[in-house]
DNA sequence: TTGGGAATGTGAATTTTTTAACAATTCTTC
DNA sequence: GAAGAATTGTTAAAAAATTCACATTCCCAA
C-alpha cells in the first residue's frame, strides 16, 4: 500500500505497539504475529496490518514479525529515530514534572531549553537547565535547533507562548495548557488534555452504575 | 435522541466544548449557535449537534444555546456534576506534579490519598497529604471513599498497582504509566501517553519537509 | 522438490463516524 | 398576529475506519 492519508488513530495505535514491542522484547520474544501483537494491544489484528500497510511491508507471511526489526521499522515510519530537540515554555508544577521526567530522552525528544517569563524563575537551574527569559525564544530556537515546543503555561498565557515560538521558527507545537490557541497552519499543533480520560472514566462509572 | 452507544470521540470533543464554553463565559457571552462553537473548537457545526443529542435537546432553536447551562448541561451528561475520589498509585515526578495540580480539584477530582511501596516516601508529606504503604489501599479506599485510581508508577510496577485498587474496590483506573495493564471487565480502565502526541508531532513535521 | 501449515498483505464488506440538508421551532419586527 | 430571519434537532447521504476473508507467500519436513 504506502503512503497517502494516515489516521490520526493508527498513530495513536503505533505508539502502543512500539510500547508492547518493547516488552516483547524484553522478555527475549523475537518474532510476533499480528494476532499475539493485537491480543497484546487489545486490538484486531487485521487493524494491526493496514496501520502497518501505510508505511510498507515489513513481516514475512507465514512468519509474522521479526520484534526488533518491527520496532525499527515503526520508528522510522514515525520519524523518531532520531532525536528531536524540544523547548519548553512555561516552568510551573507541570513543566518541571516534564523536565525532569526521563521518558522524554530516553523517547529521542529532548528538552533542550526551558523558557519562562517570570523574573524570579529567570536564572533559576532545574535539572541541569538554566531558566531563560521567554523573549529570548528567537534566539534560542536558532541557537539550540529547536523544532518542537512545549506549552505548559496557564492557559491566559498559552497563546502568548505559542505567539513566541511561532515568531521564532519552530515546527510543532504541542500545547499542554487547557486553552484552545491559534497557529499559522503550517505549524502543526496537538492538545495534550488529560483531563478527558478522568470525564470519560467519570461518565463510564457512573454509566454502569445506572444500568444496575 | 438520547442514550444509546456513545463514541469514544464524542466524550473527548465534550471536553473541548466545556474549555471553549468557560472562556466565552468568562469573556462576558451569554448565547452562543453551534456554528460560532464550532468554529472556536475546530470541528463542524452537524458535530456538535450530533454530540449534545446523544444526551438531550440543550438549546433553543432560533437562539442558541445560553452558555452557562449548555456548561451544567455538558457537565451533568458526563457526570462531573459532583465531585470524585481518587487515590494516586506511585509518587515519582510525574505523581508529584499531579498531587500539586490545581486543576484536579478544581474540575471536581480531589486526589484523597497518595500511595506508594517506597519505605523511603512512605510517611512523606507532599501537599499536605502524608505518603501511604500501597498495601493499605483495601483500608484507605473504602475509608475515603475512593473511586478512581490513578497510576504513576514505574511501567514494571504498574499492573502490581492496578492489582492493589482492583481488590480494594476501586471502579476506574486511569494508567499514565507506560505499559499495558490488565484488569476485569467491570473496571473502567484509561490509557493516558502524551508521547503519542509527540510522535504525531514529529511524523507531521517530518512529513510536510518530505512534501517540499 | 513437493505438500502442508502458518501468517502476511490487501480488496471487499461492514460498521461507525462525520457531514449535509432540511423541517421544526423560536424570536423579532412591522 | 403574520412574515421573515435565525438556528436547532434529526434524518439522510457521504466519508472514513474497521473487520472479514482469502489469495499469496514463506518455511519446514518428508
Amino acid at each position: 500500500m504506502k503512503s497517502e492519508h494516515i489516521p490520526k488513530a493508527t498513530i495513536a495505535r503505533l505508539a502502543t505497539y512500539i510500547q508492547v514491542l518493547s516488552e516483547f522484547k524484553r522478555e527475549g520474544t523475537d518474532v510476533v504475529s499480528s494476532e499475539r501483537l493485537a491480543e497484546a494491544c487489545s486490538v484486531n489484528s487485521s487493524q494491526i496490518r493496514k496501520d502497518l500497510a501505510y508505511f510498507g511491508e515489513f513481516g514475512v507471511r507465514g512468519v509474522g514479525y521479526y520484534v526488533q526489526d518491527l520496532i525499527t521499522s515503526i520508528k522510522r515510519s514515525l520519524g523518531i529515530d532520531r532525536a528531536w530537540n524540544c523547548g519548553l515554555v512555561g516552568v510551573g508544577n507541570l513543566g518541571r514534572a516534564l523536565l525532569r521526567h526521563r521518558e522524554f530522552s530516553r523517547k529521542g525528544f529532548i528538552i533542550r531549553g526551558a523558557f519562562d517569563c517570570d523574573p524570579y524563575k529567570i536564572g533559576e537551574i532545574v535539572e541541569g537547565m538554566e531558566i531563560v527569559c521567554s523573549r529570548q525564544l528567537p534566539a534560542k530556537v536558532k541557537e539550540l535547533s529547536l523544532e518542537i515546543g512545549i506549552i505548559t503555561t496557564p492557559p491566559e498565557r498559552a497563546q502568548r507562548a505559542a505567539n513566541y515560538l511561532v515568531g521564532a521558527g519552530i515546527k510543532g507545537i504541542i500545547n499542554f495548557a487547557p486553552s484552545r490557541i491559534s497557529v499559522p497552519s503550517h505549524i502543526h499543533l496537538e492538545y495534550v488534555d488529560f483531563f478527558h480520560h478522568f470525564y470519560a472514566a467519570a461518565f463510564h462509572i457512573r454509566f454502569a452504575e445506572h444500568q444496575e
